[in-house]
DNA sequence: CCGAAACATGAACCATCTTTCAAGTTTGTT
DNA sequence: AACAAACTTGAAAGATGGTTCATGTTTCGG
């Protein structure tokens, strides 16, 4: 599905080929991720690779393709981190709470994965779109699913699911990617997040 | 004070010298703004700034200099914006909706500002972190007052801050730079991210 | 075990841009 | 008016790094 699409005629055919081609994803990424897409080179990620130069061109027919190659793959599996770390039988606000938790963790875990998905709005803008419009709706959904059960309110939408997606985000960049010493754990983090989304910033 | 620290002694002294400076920021900002960093051109920039190549060596030292004074600049440009949108003698979360208000109007206005200064994390990333730990210092500071105000919980932070500051950027992304026909107005856009500052989105 | 297809290799090609520079023009001051 | 400093110019140097290609090696079905 991931590379079903619009992938070319470049699906490797054997064992071997399969091999270089993860080597070359996962060399890509970890050349992506520490120098960004433009100060990282093909001959560097060939080179972290254990492989030729030329058959990058095997697998891939431009510098672009492998990052967008990537950027789905990506985008894929911080859907599933977040999606693996709710329990849907839990109340909506409850699931928030996982879903934020779960994806703090994933990014701490994966900074490169942040990083990549974010240089994605300048290197592969559709898909960058794609991937926040995607989680949006998601969002949206469980919001009216709560709304259903009588968890939530009922009026909201797609308004809020980004304002909830946009704080998920960058609490991931200040305390997952940026994280230091002195900050709370991710836990605290979700806890006081979901306090907003409980009962708001004001006055009790 | 944005071009006095780190610039080097390339200040123009003439007052044609500050004219093709304030041409070639304008656009670098529309050429960074249209193309990004990597695919703008120095030569795109002299040519839409109606300058010759090699002038652009008499004001910047690089293509990475010229980016980080245009993030300086307009990371000036958009914290003045939101405190020129706020009311100090409004209550604490009518604050909130005002600064809200006021940066989606500016990046509605100002597209290219807000696609700069993304970038900036891949470009200049010192910068980048700098803007929004400014910023979220500035929120902080106002959640504080609000809590002495007693118009909200004396209990917030950094976190809240930072939620916040998330919530502002995506919706500003959502439906100021991405805005389409049938999305709401920005007012709208406010008074719903303003009443999950309010009461959250539990069930009233 | 043989042959065709798949895959690997890395030197060389090439397009692109940043940056330099030597020579000319304008500005502002004395 | 005259001079020095500030500024302008655009061709060419220099560097980088993506992409190609002709040749060699491995894989795998028949």
């Amino acid at each position: 599905m991931t590379q079903g699409d619009t992938r070319s005629d470049k699906q490797p055919r054997t064992e071997r080929g399969r091999r270089t081609l993860r080597k070359l994803l996962d060399a890509a990424a970890g050349e992506f991720g520490d120098h960004g897409f433009h100060d990282a080179s093909i001959s560097a990620i060939t080179a972290r690779a254990g492989v030729a130069l030329g058959s990058f061109y095997t697998y891939f027919d431009s510098k672009d393709a492998i990052f967008r190659a990537l950027v789905s793959d990506m985008s894929d599996a911080v859907k599933q981190a977040a999606r693996a770390a709710i329990d849907p039988a839990a109340s909506a606000l409850e699931i928030e709470r996982q879903a934020l938790l779960g994806f703090l963790n994933f990014a701490a875990e994966h900074k490169e994965v942040y990083r990549i998905i974010d240089e994605a709005e300048f290197v592969d803008p559709a898909n960058y779109r794609a991937h926040y419009e995607t989680i949006g709706k998601r969002i949206t959904e469980r919001l009216a699913t709560g709304g259903v059960k009588g968890d939530l309110r009922p009026d909201l939408g797609e308004v809020e699911a980004w304002a909830i997606m946009g704080m998920n985000v960058f609490l991931g960049l200040r305390y997952a990617i940026w994280a230091c010493e002195n900050d709370g754990a991710a836990e605290d983090v979700a806890i006081r997040a979901n306090r907003i989304l409980e009962r708001g910033i004001g006055r009790v």
